[in-house]
DNA sequence: GTCTATAGATGGATAGAC
DNA sequence: GTCTATCCATCTATAGAC
């Protein structure tokens, strides 16, 4: 396994590096969502991607480090969907659509993440899991950056006017915990109490009901 | 500080015992609720109770063994309230209580241990936190002891006979993400968002809001 | 019973060979 | 650039003195 010669029948190039780079990074937002941030060592995020031990340091810095870049890149995306899912219902209603329609923006992108099929199901999983046990980076982050979600609450003002500012944050606030609140081990438990009658596979149907609630619940 | 004469000056009596392995539990409940389970350490539990670092073994056998001592303690004393309240609602309306008073007794008991003026304001993200960060047991009893959610969800199902019951679980998993997004992170990061229009502080008024927005949701 | 000292294990980070 | 070997810090748990 000293041989030198084995060196060169790897290709040593940039996608060479970019490849390891991105097994990393994979198998970390994979075992983090999984098992959570501390319960994860870089020793188990190497042997994973079947790379070096030295790897995480070398193209990221640091464990932390690398935590923090999964978790900006994930969360812009996500926050990328969903302010053009708004932007598109500004744009089918006049610059004034409906409470349903801002809520749908929110719900929707993270609901489809989490379709069984998709490839971005661990990453709603690392998110969520970001949100209650994040580094100080993080939730520095969390609480300073909420640009995005300034938008969601201006929209709800527009489109309720009548209802007190106080009103609409809680209410928005409500619903933030509609969507925190699906993770793995809840929908298990979920399950588990129902006796197999609820199915969080069929996305198209907890969005509705998820639309459903919160709709009535913020034009109560 | 070797005098073994300062012995003698403690009561060396069950009651000490009782006091140390109080402080013990106490100032762990106090550490892990405000920095996770992850984040402090045996070290830290025994240095912010002033006793020794042997305490935490010798009271409670382990460090996680102590971590679900707290749980076990705080969930049961929580659920023992919501059950006394639905039966409470039971009495009142011989047996069959409307949705929003079967939701009041679920939400009531937290809320009101999270009032600022209240001892238990610290068990309440104690018992958020172990949700999403606890140890395998904790998670294993989460999911299995789901008999008082039972109790909740019979009676929801018993106020909507109507409603079939797949809807009444999914309606019920989204009360209790209304509940669990109650910690002191999320509602700091509302306060900033809405430039300190929300007041975390007065409880009877978020149980109301919650009780609102939650009936009005249930009954879509 | 209480406390100190330490064992024993693990993890993050890095130097240096190739 | 990659990888191995290792350093050093930190933690839980416990043995043994008092």
């Amino acid at each position: 396994m000293t041989d030198p010669l084995l060196q060169q029948d790897l290709p040593e190039t940039d996608e060479a590096q970019a490849a390891t780079k991105a097994a990393v990074f994979n198998a970390a937002e994979r075992l983090f969502a999984l098992h959570g941030f501390q319960n994860v060592s870089v020793r188990d995020i190497t042997a994973e991607a079947g790379v070096n031990l030295a790897s995480v340091n070398y193209h990221f810095g640091s464990k932390d480090a690398l935590l923090f870049e999964i978790f900006r890149r994930r969360t812009s995306e996500l926050n990328r969907e969903r302010a053009k899912m708004l932007h598109e219902a500004n744009a089918r209603h006049a610059g004034k659509p409906p409470v349903r329609e801002i809520l749908e923006a929110y719900f929707a992108p993270p609901l489809r993440w989490g379709a069984p099929d998709n490839d971005r199901r661990i990453s709603v999983q690392f998110i969520i899991r970001a949100r209650s046990e994040g580094t100080a980076d993080m939730r520095e982050v969390l609480r300073n950056d909420v640009s995005h979600l300034a938008r969601f609450a201006d929209a709800l003002m527009a489109a309720r006017p009548d209802l007190p500012k106080e009103d609409v944050y809680w209410r928005l606030h409500f619903c933030l915990g509609m969507v925190h609140n699906n993770r793995f081990a809840e929908f298990d438990r979920l399950h588990h109490l129902s006796e197999g009658l609820t199915r969080e596979g069929d996305v198209a149907a907890l969005l509705s009901r998820m639309l459903d609630f919160a709709e009535a619940g913020f034009n109560a």
